[in-house]
DNA sequence: GATACTTAACTGTGATCACAGAAAATAATA
DNA sequence: TATTATTTTCTGTGATCACAGTTAAGTATC
């Protein structure tokens, strides 16, 4: 699995955070499905914790739209409606064009080759049909974008977008056949960084990004 | 205060909601200054409860930005530095021009109707210098144009920016005098709203975003 | 009177328990 | 056997305590 010892590489604030941080990626990669059912003391059975530090994590990934938790009943992986989906969509093309335009602004060859590097590892992925780590590098190289436009605020609430449609996105491509779109429209946001057309840039980052929209219109 | 009841208002769910609610529009309005410091068991003194709920509410202020809150030390209103600052401010007006846009579209008179009975308590409140007031209607305000968008991603990170800026706008305005900038640009706003010209309603409400900034520049 | 040291108060964090409502499993009834 | 009733298990929530750092207050020392 992908993030089996994400636990132990973030273990260094409290354990609230470090639970937080393994659940978040596995909803980023699609280990955990849409329906699915997370209680407390299951979880601190399996962290080896008390109640606490996974009632916090729970509870903040609650917060943050990425569970769901009625009453007293157990906090649940939501499943996306079309709408719903389309909404988180949108925005998140919204929040990464702005980046992208800032990005091309920036943006050194080393960054270039970073990016490349990412896309290699989905092109992998891809071939060895393991979409948990192509989402995790997809994930990783919209990241990328983020963080080169230096503006922590926009990152954070992209991320958030990002563990909000990892269980529906691995849901539509549980096999990782049909056309690389995604490899020729990453090509074009590097070429177009690349040569600092920030208007490019948005253009095709805003259009990657309604990519995983059309799993479910197919 | 203008949020002295709200802790019965939303007596719904669990505490820790109520608690999350009460502060959350304390730092909208400004109750709650820059620097100033938050306890959980004081808190939970004042709000009669125990410390767990207080707890829970503290912990997602600050997972949200909205607090700052390192290792064993007391939770902390943060202070923003002016390009903190810059960055939630262009964040605001990246996502709300993206609703206007949208919402120039559906708008109906009885909307424009309610726009203009903020904005005139926003006239009020300026008039006898009431900054809390002042404030959360302006918040107010501008939810409602996030809200005529109905896309509640979109409405949630765009709160959230209101909960960040909130104390510092506060610090900033402690004395309503000076221009009605505001009053002009809000009006424009419910014109080009009225009028359905989504692209001028864009244009003058990512200004409109940008006012706050202003108040540390001069 | 100012500085260094010691003590006390305060802080979030983790753990544990009691409770009431929801869900699942079992027993009873037809 | 199908349906209802009952019991048992599981759920989040609130409360309380112990602990180890942090901060503030107090006290001695010069």
């Amino acid at each position: 699995m992908a993030s089996e010892n994400t636990q132990f590489l973030s273990s260094k604030l409290n354990l609230s955070a470090n639970v937080y941080a393994d659940l978040r990626l596995k909803l980023i990669v699609g280990d955990l499905k849409p329906g699915e059912t997370l209680s407390i003391r299951t979880l601190a059975d399996e962290y080896d914790h008390s109640a606490m530090p996974v009632r916090e994590a729970l509870r903040q990934l609650s917060s943050e739209g990425a569970l769901v938790g009625e009453a007293k009943k157990a906090y649940r992986v939501p499943d996306l409606s079309p709408n719903e989906a389309a909404k988180l969509f949108y925005v998140r093309a919204a929040l990464e064009g702005a980046s992208a335009e800032v990005a091309a602004q920036t943006v050194t060859q080393k960054d270039i080759k970073y990016m490349r590097t990412l896309s290699n590892k989905m092109d992998e992925a891809w071939e060895v049909n393991d979409a948990g780590i192509f989402l995790e590098n997809n994930f990783l190289f919209h990241s990328y974008i983020y963080a080169m436009a230096s503006n922590t605020v926009l990152e954070r609430m992209a991320e958030n977008l990002y563990i909000r449609t990892g269980p529906w996105l691995a849901k539509g491509i549980k096999n990782l056949s049909g056309s690389k779109a995604w490899q020729k429209s990453h090509d074009g946001i590097i070429d177009a960084l690349s040569s600092r057309d920030s208007i490019m840039a948005r253009k095709l980052i805003e259009e990657d990004s309604g990519w995983g929209k059309q799993l479910y219109q197919e």
